[in-house]
DNA sequence: ACTCAAGTTAGACAAAATCTATATTTAGAT
DNA sequence: ATCTAAATATAGATTTTGTCTAACTTGAGT
């Protein structure tokens, strides 16, 4: 499996616990918060305590293979997609949604960036996903 | 001053408190965490709970007159949302600086974001700042 | 089999945010 | 000016999130 290729080209020992963690991630490609981690990793087997989780979502993303993402809420959140992208976040219903890369052409914010070194960047759009859209328009008084 | 007239265009009582809290972020670019708005508003008089911090910060989001950014480390930070722009992210000192801000070409990404209806976006980006672009290129082993 | 380093663990701890119940302030009506 | 209802503020308890510690387990190399 592919997993097992990720561990091997980050010099990373696949512990039972390890993997689990990246399989969610790889799995379930929303976001999730270590919590929700946590309890999805031990609903099967490989029991993982609370800062098992959390040591290997810093090896994890320190070697690369996972990321945390910028998010809103007081929980960090964890993302395997190691494809570039952007992000939507629906301001009504609160999904985060990953969009396919484009890029920025590339004079754009040239002038505003000054003399920094930009290695990467990412796009955040806010409004509503299709399904907030097609709902009530406002909802009026509330 | 400005901020009275934020307060009355959205309607939100300028108490002693908010007052301070909205005026500290408009003073202080720095994208705050609410522990250090609880305590640069405790310096001066108006003295403020932290319970009052958190509703302030709140209430001022919901009227848009500040809004939380998003950031990778555990504590919310916030931002007085006078005017628009994006962020960079120094990735060796951390720091989070604001880029005046430039628009997207309309076109940019429209495919990607299907049927989705955005209201607003921000780009974040990440590298080197000039402080630490001018340092040590690596600092070889640490 | 023995050793050492990496990994895992439970639970204590700390930090960040929220909640609760009460007190205070304010705007508007009288 | 006084009263009342709604909004706001407060201290401290509580919950949530994340980190730390010290003991234990595992496995690769010898």
């Amino acid at each position: 499996m592919e997993l097992d290729q990720a561990f091997r080209s980050a010099a990373l020992r696949p512990t039972a616990q390890r993997y689990a963690v990246l399989e969610f991630l790889a799995g379930h490609p929303v976001h999730a918060t270590a919590e929700e981690i946590f309890r999805a990793v031990n609903r099967d087997d490989p029991r993982a305590s609370r800062a098992t989780v959390y040591n290997n979502l810093r090896s994890l993303a320190k070697a690369g293979l996972v990321r945390e993402v910028m998010s809103e809420g007081k929980a960090a959140r964890f993302d395997a997609n190691l494809r570039r992208h952007h992000h939507f976040i629906c301001e009504r219903c609160g999904a985060v949604e990953d969009i396919s890369w484009f890029d920025l052409p590339p004079s754009a914010g040239r002038v505003a960036l000054g003399g920094r070194d930009v290695s990467n960047y990412e796009i955040v759009f806010r409004g509503a996903c299709e399904g907030c859209r097609d709902a009530q328009p406002e909802q009026g008084a509330k």
